[in-house]
DNA sequence: ACTGTGACGGGGC
DNA sequence: CGCCCCGCCACAG
């Protein structure tokens, strides 16, 4: 099976439609995106995707910021002027998790 | 071709 | 909760 090219824009497309004040995490996205175990990819890709792509909504999983030092300041507080709220270092996952909608499934 | 490096994820303790 | 270990995968040297 040869391995399907890894498109960076189509990688990080889903993040595109994660809401105000919600998140989803990198191994989320890649799902999403059709190439599960791929959530580094993910994070390699939203660092090397500049422009005005929404990054600051994809956390590791677990709800922790994985970004270190000021860039994940940034994160944190861009998050929480759109009210997700933290509860320590991690944002409680139950309440601003946001679930993309299950992968295509062909029909009969 | 090989090695080191992560904005990762999951499991064990 | 913290730590460690290991699987994963594209990229830079």
């Amino acid at each position: 099976m040869t391995r399907r090219p890894l498109i960076l824009r189509d990688l990080v497309a889903p993040v595109w439609k994660i809401p105000r004040g919600k998140v989803t995490t990198y191994g989320d996205v890649a799902r999403a995106a059709g190439f599960p175990r791929h959530a580094r990819q993910v994070a390699w890709a939203l660092r090397n995707a500049h422009g005005s792509i929404p990054w600051h909504r994809v956390v590791g999983a677990g709800g922790e910021i994985k970004l270190r030092g000021h860039p994940g300041m940034e994160q944190r507080l861009r998050l929480e002027s759109e009210g997700v709220t933290f509860r320590g270092r991690r944002i409680p996952m139950r309440l601003h998790a946001f679930r993309f909608p299950v992968a295509k499934r062909r029909l009969g």
